[in-house]
DNA sequence: ATGCTAACATACCCCGGGTATGCGAAATGG
DNA sequence: CCATTTCGCATACCCGGGGTATGTTAGCAT
């Protein structure tokens, strides 16, 4: 194996295993020694990597952070229609957010352990980026009543985020379907103050 | 100084300056030893009667989650009729979001520092419980759809703990004023939906 | 006044993140 | 094909800070 590959390999091996334990435990709760040798190295080579436990972790929440955007991306891309999408988008987010990679990692750890400004920049990179996007481009459309973008994407972006962490708590089966009603009310009623 | 009083002279003490440091510095940052110098006191005064670091946040925590309850709660009884109820317990949380206390302790580091499930039943215990029965009573009341509350009351909760923080960052005075706005798309269009 | 307990102070343990250094194998180049 | 450098780690160590065990003094009851 050559020496590129061996680097590529390590370099995954603690990332999975980083992402199992921080999604399992929680950061703080993780001790990096064990992620190394569960990965099959020492300490040393995480910090050849990745500099610090900090940095593994920011690692990890970039690459959760892009699946996710990638995922609810390509839901919404399978309808028509700017509301149709919007709609499929969030039902995808809040599907998402039952993966503990996303709920425990993205909601609950990132924005204390990163720094709520960090998390947020990366936030908007991925996800909040196409909902601002979608919003805008139902406001000049004329769909939706003229309302400052930006405070309405951090509404709703914070509330399904806070949807998404319910869901994943009561393992109530019924609890998708209520939150999809509650998400639809909310919605809907940004259609209708389009008059 | 009685001996009860003393006791009750220190509580506070530790329980301000842990509060500053908190808010200012985050919990992680924030050293217990340095705290209770700060106080007057050492280490052994806050474990004797905290327990522990965490115990002091949470301590501080609860006293936080009071204020802020109140202080929602005694601006919507101002107003009159369900939604104006609402509406400004809405506006008067997003106002409070500006203080650090707030912001960072309460919503930033309390659901990582004590854990999801804990930050929320001490959430739905003051500011939630009154959101939650406000949606409760205007779905009873016929003014507003009958979709599930719980969901969202979530859905709102974590949309508005987004947005103070969203406005306790971008010092712009104006947005103040557009967070209002969006709120008030939201809000209305739940009522929108009530026939 | 005297035992007893509450309210701390002091000294210590130890886990775990960070760092400095060593070392062997793969690339490099002559 | 061998010398040299460099890269990809391993090893050993430091030290800050949360937690704990024990000591000490000041109040309160009897």
């Amino acid at each position: 194996m050559g020496r590129a590959e061996q680097r590529e390999a390590t370099r995954r091996a603690l990332l999975e295993e980083g992402r199992r334990r921080f999604a399992a435990e929680g950061y703080h709760a993780v001790v990096l020694n064990e992620v190394a040798h569960a990965a099959g190295v020492t300490k040393g080579a995480a910090y050849h990597h990745f500099g610090s436990k900090l940095g593994l972790f920011r690692a990890v929440v970039e690459e959760v952070q892009e699946e996710l955007g990638a995922k609810v991306a390509a839901e919404a891309e399978r309808h028509a229609g700017p509301w149709e999408q919007l709609r499929a988008g969030c039902r995808a987010f809040l599907a998402a957010g039952t993966d503990p990679a996303v709920s425990r990692i993205l909601l609950v750890d990132a924005p204390t352990v990163l720094g709520w400004d960090e998390w947020r920049a990366m936030d908007e990179a991925h996800s909040a980026r196409h909902l601002t996007e979608a919003l805008r481009a139902l406001v000049d459309a004329g769909l939706m009543a003229d309302v400052p973008v930006e405070p309405l994407a951090r509404l709703l972006s914070g509330g399904m985020n806070e949807a998404a962490l319910w869901l994943a708590r009561s393992g109530d089966p019924d609890a998708e379907v209520q939150a999809a009603l509650a998400l639809d009310l909310v919605l809907g009623g940004l259609r209708s103050g389009a008059a």
